[in-house]
DNA sequence: TTCTCTACTGTGAACGCTCACAGAACCAGG
DNA sequence: CCTGGTTCTGTGAGCGTTCACAGTAGAGAA
C-alpha cells in the first residue's frame, strides 16, 4: 500500500483518483473531505479506504483559489527585530502560536518586517489574501501596519493592548496592572515602606500599567507618593544599572524597587551590590517575566509570571473566531507571583 | 490612485483586469509577470502602469496550481523543541534564513515535529508539495523525517552535517574541529598543558568533531591522550557543572577546559568557582558558540564565534540553488577565536 | 397511487493563473 | 512574388478543487 506515495515523485493522486478508487464521484469525496455531511456511511467508509490507499493529500492551493482562503495565518514581527528574538518569553509565544495552530492543521507563516520597506511589501502579500488572519507582534505604539491590515478588514490579533489604536482590534495580553500590584503588595507585606521602581518605557501598554498598579497599592496603602521613588527604564540590563543609580541617588534611603521586567532588574541587582546595599536584606527587588534570567541571577528573582503558554494559546482561539466571522474580543489573563530570593 | 486596493476588502483585481486596463491580453500580462521576454516595451510599459493603478498582486494560489511549485520553503525544526528555542543561535539562524527569503520575496513556514504524530502529519504536508524545499534543523542523527523527504525527492538542506545519513543531502555547516582546534591551540599557547574538555553530545555531529579537534591538536603537541580529561556534556549549563566536577575529582591538577558549549561553559565556571580556583589564573576556560551566554558570564569567556549569519545565507543559497535543479552540496564556513577573559 | 420531504449523489461551472499553440506583423533573402 | 525567420500577441485548455444545482431513491403522508 502506498507504494507510489513513499517512492518517487510521482504526480500525486488527485480527488479524481480517490473518487475513482472508491467508485464514487468528485463531489462525494469533496464531502468527506469537508466534514462528510450528506454522505452515506457506505460512501464514507469507500472514500477513507481510497485515501489511505492513494496516500491522497488535498492540494491547498486548488482549494484556496476557490475558496478564497488561504488556511494559514502570518505571524508578524514589526520591529527591528534583534529585540524580539533575544526576548525570551517572545520564544515561548512564538513556539505556543506554532502548536495552537499545528493542532487546526493550520501553517504559520514567519513575516519579518522591521525596515519600512518590508513593511510595504508585507502590508501588500497580506492584503492580497495570501494569509487568513495575523497574529501581531509589536510592543510599541501607532504601529502603522497593524491600522493598515485592520483598514483593510483582515482578521488580525495582537499580544499586548495596542495603545493608541481604535479599540476595534482584538488582543491578548497579560493583566500587567494586577501583577504589578501582586509584586508591590508583597514587598509592603515584607514591611518595605520606601518603594521605588524602575518603569518599563511608557509608549508601551506593559510600561504604562505596571506603573500604574504600583501607584495604586501605594495609594491604597497610604503612602504618600514620591516622584523620587520613580525613574524611567527601558527593559534592558543597562537600563535597570542606570536606573538603579539614579533611585539610589535621588532616594538613599529606599528599601525595596519594583522593576517592570527582569533583565532590567539583572541590572538592578548589579548597581544595588556595587553601591554596598545586599539583597533582599537592605534592598528587596521585584522583577517582571518571569524570565530565564530570573533563575540566572543571584540572588535569584521574585517575579511575576506572564502566561504564555496561555496568551499564545487564546491568541490563536481569537483570530481562528474572528476569521470565523466572529467580532473582535480582547483577553486578559492573570499572572502570578512567583516568590525566590530577591525579595 | 490605488482607492479600491486602500479600501475595504472588495474582490482583489485579477490578471484580466489588468490586461483590459492595459489594453493588452492575459498572456501579455502573464509574460511582464514572468520577467518580461517577447514583451514590446510599449506593452511592457502600459502593463505595468495598470498594475500600479490597479494595486494587482499575483494570486500564488491560481499560479502554483499550474506550475506545481508553492514559491514557500518549510523552516523545519524536528527536535523535542524547548531545546531549541531557548538556544539564542537558533534565533540567529531563524531571523537569518527568513530575511535571506524575504529578499527573494518567499515566505517561511515555520514547522514545528516534536512529536512522532505531527512529524507524519508533516512529512506527509511536505510530500505533498506543498513548499518547495525544507531548511531541516535538527542536531540529532538518524532523523527518519530527514531520510524520508530526502527519498521523496524534496529539495533539502540541514544545518550542520547530519550524520548517519547518506551523502546525497545537502548541508551547511561551521567548522566545528577546526573551531575546536584553535581554541584548543590557544590554551597551549597560553602554558597550560593538563587541557580538560567538556564535550557535546556525541550523537551530534558537532559533538563529534569538536571533541576530534582536541584530540588532533594534544596529538600534533606530543601530549599524552588522558581519558581522565575528557568527560562528556550535554550542552546545558547543568551537564558543565556536573562534567566540571567530574574533572576536577579525576583530574585535579588540570589547568585548562576546553568546554563544548557557552552554556555548559557557565556550569563550569561556576564549579570552578565553587572549588576556589580561579579563572583565569588557576584554569583556563574556552567555550564554543560565542552566545550572549559568553559575554553575561562572569569572567567573560573566551569562545569560537560561529557564523551564524552567513550560515542561514548560505543554507538558503543552497536550498534555492537545488530547487532550481541543481545537485546537493555541503558547505562548511570557518568559525573565529574570540578572546575574552577566560583564557 | 401520487405527492412531498429528506438523504444522498453526480455534474458542470467556476476560481485565477500559466502554458502551448496559432497567428500577425515585420524584415530579409531568394 | 513567396519562403523563412524572428518578435510579438491573443486564445483555448487545463491545473485540482469547491459550489450550486439537478437529479435519484426511499420513506411517509394524503
Amino acid at each position: 500500500m502506498t507504494m507510489n506515495a513513499a517512492g518517487g515523485r510521482r504526480r500525486p493522486p488527485t480527488i479524481h483518483d480517490v473518487a475513482r478508487e472508491a467508485g464514487v464521484s468528485r463531489g462525494t469525496v469533496s464531502r468527506v473531505l469537508n466534514g462528510g455531511h450528506y454522505v452515506s456511511p457506505a460512501a464514507q467508509e469507500a472514500v477513507n479506504a481510497a485515501i489511505r490507499r492513494t496516500g491522497y493529500v488535498v492540494n491547498r492551493h486548488a482549494r484556496s483559489l476557490i475558496t478564497g482562503r488561504s488556511d494559514s495565518v502570518g505571524f508578524l514581527l514589526t520591529e527591528p527585530q534583534e529585540r524580539f528574538f533575544e526576548d525570551p518569553n517572545f520564544n515561548v509565544l512564538l513556539r505556543g502560536c506554532t502548536q495552537a495552530l499545528a493542532a487546526h492543521d493550520i501553517p504559520l507563516l514567519l513575516m519579518l518586517a522591521g525596515t519600512e520597506d518590508e513593511r510595504r511589501r508585507i502590508t501588500r502579500y497580506i492584503t492580497a489574501g495570501h494569509v487568513d488572519g495575523v497574529l501581531l507582534v509589536s510592543s510599541h505604539s501607532g504601529d502603522p501596519v497593524a491600522e493598515q491590515l485592520r483598514g483593510a478588514g483582515v482578521p488580525l490579533v495582537a499580544c499586548g493592548k495596542p495603545i493608541g489604536l481604535g479599540s476595534k482590534v482584538s488582543y491578548v495580553a497579560a493583566d500587567d496592572r494586577d501583577g504589578a500590584r501582586d509584586m508591590v503588595r508583597h514587598l509592603l507585606s515584607l514591611g518595605r515602606r520606601r518603594v521605588g521602581t524602575v518603569t518599563g518605557p511608557l509608549d508601551t501598554p506593559g510600561g504604562v500599567e505596571r506603573l500604574a498598579g504600583y501607584r495604586e497599592v501605594l495609594a491604597e496603602a497610604c503612602l504618600e507618593f514620591d516622584e523620587k521613588l520613580v525613574v524611567p527604564g527601558d527593559y534592558s540590563r543597562a537600563g535597570g544599572e542606570a536606573g538603579a543609580e539614579r533611585l539610589l541617588a535621588q532616594a538613599p534611603d529606599l528599601d525595596a524597587v519594583f522593576v517592570a521586567s527582569d533583565l532590567m532588574a539583572q541590572g538592578v541587582l548589579a548597581a544595588l551590590q556595587r553601591a554596598g546595599r545586599r539583597v533582599p536584606q537592605d534592598v528587596a527587588v521585584g522583577g517582571f517575566d518571569d524570565s530565564p534570567a530570573a533563575l540566572a541571577s543571584s540572588p535569584e528573582l521574585t517575579t511575576i509570571r506572564q502566561p504564555w503558554d496561555r496568551i499564545s494559546a487564546e491568541m490563536v482561539r481569537v483570530l481562528l473566531a474572528q476569521i470565523g466571522g466572529e467580532d473582535p474580543a480582547a483577553v486578559i489573563l492573570p499572572t502570578e507571583l512567583v516568590k525566590r530570593e530577591s525579595a
